[in-house]
DNA sequence: CCAAAAGTGTTACTCCTACACCCATGT
DNA sequence: ACATGGGTGTAGGAGTAACACTTTTGG
């Protein structure tokens, strides 16, 4: 079946920036592209939106679709339309962003065939089509999104400890922050309750694991805080 | 000529909001309707999107054509995608909104048939669409953004008082100032330079005239900056 | 007992907030 | 001379930034 138009419309897709945090390194999800254009390049998960689909929808139906994630924070981010980001023809993508704890998510569930891998945001490969400008414009964003709502701790497990909280701020602000002021700031939120369980297996002393407090990261997450670590 | 697909697309639109002022309120330009659905009710502007024209350039021209504004603050806000959203099909449209300083434009140039008109946001009629829910997500952008850009100049003539760039902020955040503080806060951004002229035609003492530091406003809007009036 | 990271307070400084009076101009 | 808004300074409080040592645990 085939759809005819009174007047030509542009493509309408979706991509999702998936940023996800190992020990070392904040990283990104990319596919290996199996069909033209750019066959063989790494490029953003992302799909066309279904008529009678939101694109938020749309964006979680692909991610599911090309990498097994399902029920993580996603956001939309910012809608590319130049006519010359698909060499083929002009497509708009609506470009959203996910957080997810990647040890409580696994990637390998992928049905699909293409590949896919994570890749740190300090050694990227080269992107297809715009994708490294919608790369770029999402950590923009989710650096300047971590200082007024507490967004950040979607990377985290449940249970963490302050210098793992502490440590992912670094990595995505990229600089150093001072223990003692982080923590008295992160508690002072009173966004964090602390647990009476401990790491386990360290060569050193076991730091205390702490856990999100649900209603108030809610009222947090909505009205905004100041976190200008 | 018509346009077969291979699969359905949604239509893809823009609408924009535009903010004005004057020298009692915030307002907004709408339309009024003039075909089906939703004839005779008031609606942002906007219209289909061009293939091979980027969304900020139909933003732009369908704001000219049906307003007669053109050159001015203009940016993506958010893209508005569910299914229900227009009776007829599914379209998918992304949001803009604008500035304009009304002094200095004037929205009688229109060439379209159709009644456009501005509205306080204070008494606004019932829109067409999903435009309230729009309209909404503008002014909390608005309101977030004058907080750590300097985008509220644009809604102001070339030179202004200190008193009119107050009243702009309380405008739009909804509430009082403190005449010392904002001035100390403005003046120390050093974005704004004093001119030699001052207000004519007051039946008191009359205001200096300042106008924006270009190199610093460009700086400062690309950097952000910290307003918190 | 050594290595490694956890955990903890104080001080100086900067920035924000609250607040009231005199000045210049036109009528 | 009076009415109207323009223009200015200071003091107290809150929050931020800089900084070093002791504690706990495993090996």
């Amino acid at each position: 079946m085939s759809h005819t138009y009174r007047y030509p419309r542009p493509a309408l897709t979706v991509d999702i920036v998936v940023f996800g945090l190992d020990a070392e390194d904040l990283q990104v999800l990319l596919i290996e592209r199996d069909g033209k254009p750019f066959r063989g390049q790494w490029a953003l998960p992302g799909g066309f939106v279904d008529v009678g689909e939101s694109p938020d929808d749309a964006a979680r139906r692909e991610l599911e679709e090309e990498t097994g994630l399902s029920e993580i924070f996603l956001e939309q981010l910012y809608t590319f339309g130049n006519p010359g980001r698909d060499p083929r023809e002009h497509v708009v993508t609506i470009a959203h962003y996910a957080l997810v704890n990647l040890n409580e998510h696994d990637v390998k569930a992928s049905s699909d065939a293409r590949n896919a891998a994570w890749f740190s945001i300090n050694d990227l490969p080269k992107l297809a089509f715009d994708h490294s400008e919608i790369l770029k414009v999402a950590l923009d964003r989710l650096r300047a999104k971590v200082r007024y709502q507490p967004i950040g701790f979607e990377l985290l497990p449940k249970k963490f400890t302050l210098r793992q909280l502490q440590h992912l701020y670094e990595l995505i602000l990229d600089r150093e922050l001072d223990k003692r002021n982080f923590r008295k700031k992160v508690l002072a939120t009173e966004i964090v309750k602390e647990t009476n369980q401990f790491e386990k297996d360290v060569a050193h002393r076991a730091a205390r694991l702490y856990r999100f407090d649900q209603r108030k990261y809610d009222r947090m997450t909505k009205q905004g805080f100041n976190f200008e670590v």
